[in-house]
DNA sequence: AAGACGATGTCAGTGGCTGTCATCACTATA
DNA sequence: TATAGTGATGACAGCCACTGACATCGTCTT
């Protein structure tokens, strides 16, 4: 047996979804999820760039998963296409509804919990329009392509939380760029 | 004369600019930029809500001009078009783009400050589709056409601010909302 | 067996932010 | 003109997120 009980990070997790989701994120401290994953604070801000990055620790798969589908997808087709591949790609990820309803609940009762995920949201944007930059694709086109694509998502995702069936979220999004279409201001 | 100097407010703002610009923005306490504004730090937190927002004390003001445009649209006009119409009028009021690069500046250098803008641009999007809403605007075309109207501003103000001539953001805009229509996927 | 290594603990310290109470020029009202 | 507010500020104590530095001690290497 080692030193110490295995997989404090999950402990640490645990601990902290656990304690969010009784007191909620404000009235917890990390003091407090250190102790019930029987681990010291200093250890949590090991593991954890700080009190809210416990919850955004799945973000940088999510983000790969994103990019990988961008790059991968066959030369010839258009940008915006493969945005809303990848975008649909993602749904394979996020299958738990339940799971991400909770984890949603606790983000959007807590400004600083709504920032970060903001700001994860931007990164990957990020990224999907260099990744489409690499394809050869020009700049405005990549970041317009990227942006429009989050906001795609946000409102898909959004709605995929909100149903009530259990309709994947690749339906959503596809509901929602055939809206984007309608949307789009003509010439 | 009264009791103290006039426009603590104004003062602290300032001194803020001032030192953020000097040392950076986590090399500056808040102590420090409320002695150069000749007060006390309790007192900057009577004025500001935390150390960042006295860089985005006029955001107020931006999203009334903006919820204000999208509802004096005309009736007859489509969603998208009284979106793209309130974009054009935001141009109005950032007019002075040097000092609109600082603040960009400062913000850009530091995660936290990042954090915020984008909340803040979360809340525009939020404020503009409650707007399309109270026209009637169905709820997913509201979403949708507030989200992808921050995603154009966005876009249209990075280049603007990159941008060497003396164009105008409204310029800029009606650039990147002809490139949002080539870059939505067709049916 | 000796030493390097790595995850954790301990402790002191900084700084953002808050609650509470005191201060005191100005203002309204008796 | 006295008196009782009022409102912006100061003073102070305290909580908690987060960090740097050093100690500890099983485990792994040689």
């Amino acid at each position: 047996m080692g030193r110490w009980q295995p997989n404090a990070r999950g402990r640490l997790t645990q601990a902290a979804y656990e304690l969010y989701g009784e007191r909620g994120y404000e009235q917890t401290t990390v003091a407090e999820i250190a102790k019930r994953a029987g681990l010291t604070e200093r250890t949590f801000f090991r593991h954890f760039a700080d009190k809210r990055e416990v919850l955004f620790a799945g973000s940088e798969v999510l983000q790969e998963a994103f990019v990988n589908a961008v790059i991968d997808a066959p030369e010839s087709v258009a940008p915006a296409d493969a945005v809303t591949a990848a975008l649909e790609t993602v749904g394979a990820v996020l299958q738990d509804r339940e799971l991400s309803r909770q984890r949603q609940r606790l983000i959007e009762a807590n400004a600083e919990l709504r920032e970060r995920e903001l700001i994860k949201l931007a990164s990957l944007a990020t990224a999907i329009a260099d990744a489409l930059r690499s394809r050869g694709v020009p700049d405005l086109t990549a970041s317009l392509a990227a942006e429009v694509g989050m906001a795609v998502f946000k409102v898909a995702f959004q709605r995929w939380l909100d149903g009530t069936g259990d309709e994947d979220l690749a339906g959503y999004v596809r509901e929602s760029v055939a809206e984007l279409k309608a949307v789009t201001p003509d010439a």
